[in-house]
DNA sequence: GACCAGGCACATC
DNA sequence: GATGTGCATGGT
C-alpha cells in the first residue's frame, strides 16, 4: 500500500472508532505553551492540575509568572512531577519569549515555522517533541509531534524499527502527509488515545484495537 | 509494591 | 553516536 494511503486509512480508521479528540487543552498560547512543557513524560491528569493551580492563584500570564521566583513556580506545579526542573524549563522558555517577543504571542506566531523550531530547540529544557507541540498546538504551525506512542505504535505495525528516531518518525509523516494544522493536531491525539488503551508497554498486538487490520 | 506516564539534559564510554 | 541516569508526582 502507498504511504499517504495507508497514513490516511490509519488516520481514518481512527477517528471512525474514536471520534474528535478535542485537543489541545489551554485557553491561550500560551497557557497551551506552558501547558507543554508541564506535560512532559507525565499524564496529563498530574499537568493539569498544575496549570489548575497556577489560573487559580491568577498567576497565569507570562510576566507574572517571568517575575515569580523560580522555588515559588515550583511549588504551585509540584503535582506535575519532576517540579524543580519543570519550573526551570518555564523560566528558560519565558526567557525566551520575553527577549523573543516580549511575551507577544502573536508576535511570535508571525514568525517562520522552521526558523521558530530552531530557535525553540535552543531553548533549554525545549526538546524536539516539546518543541513540535508548541508549534503545533499553541502556535498553529504544521509541525507533526511525535512521540513514544508513535514510535511503538508504527513498530508494532512493522512499519518502523523498534529504535528509530525523532527525526526519523517526524520526517515519515511530515513527507506524506499535507500541511494542515487540524490533521496533525488531531492525528497525534489520536495516536496517544490508540496508545494508551491497546498498545501498552508490556502487551502484543490487540484484536480490538482501531489499527489491527494495519499490520503489515 | 510495581509499573507507567503526551521528555530532556548531561555524563560517560 | 549509543547508552545510562536523574528528575517526582499520582493513578492503576
Amino acid at each position: 500500500m502507498h504511504r499517504k494511503t495507508l497514513l490516511l486509512n490509519m488516520y481514518g480508521a481512527m477517528l471512525d472508532r474514536l471520534g474528535s479528540s478535542h485537543w489541545y487543552p489551554g485557553d491561550t498560547p500560551f497557557e497551551i505553551a506552558v501547558g507543554v512543557i508541564l506535560a512532559q513524560n507525565t499524564n496529563w491528569q498530574n499537568a493539569s492540575k498544575a496549570v489548575f493551580n497556577l489560573k487559580n492563584l491568577d498567576l497565569f500570564s507570562a510576566p507574572v509568572l517571568y517575575a515569580l521566583p523560580e522555588e515559588d513556580l515550583a511549588e504551585h506545579i509540584r503535582p506535575a512531577g519532576y517540579f524543580r526542573m519543570k519550573a526551570s524549563r518555564v523560566k528558560h522558555f519565558l526567557s525566551f519569549l520575553r527577549t523573543a517577543c516580549r511575551f507577544d504571542m502573536e508576535l511570535l506566531k508571525s514568525q517562520e515555522m522552521e526558523i521558530l523550531r530552531e530557535k525553540l530547540l535552543q531553548v533549554r529544557g525545549i526538546g524536539p517533541e516539546t518543541t513540535d507541540a508548541i508549534l503545533l498546538y499553541a502556535l498553529d504551525k504544521p509541525s507533526f509531534v511525535v512521540d513514544a506512542y508513535t514510535a511503538r505504535i508504527l513498530n508494532r505495525h512493522c512499519l518502523m524499527p523498534e529504535n528509530v528516531s525523532y527525526p526519523e518518525l517526524r520526517e515519515y509523516f511530515m513527507e506524506v502527509l499535507d500541511p494542515d494544522i487540524r490533521i496533525f493536531s488531531e492525528f497525534h491525539a489520536l495516536l496517544i488515545r490508540v496508545g494508551k488503551t491497546w498498545c501498552k508497554k508490556k502487551a502484543g498486538l490487540c484484536a480490538s484495537c482501531p489499527l489491527a487490520d494495519f499490520l503489515e
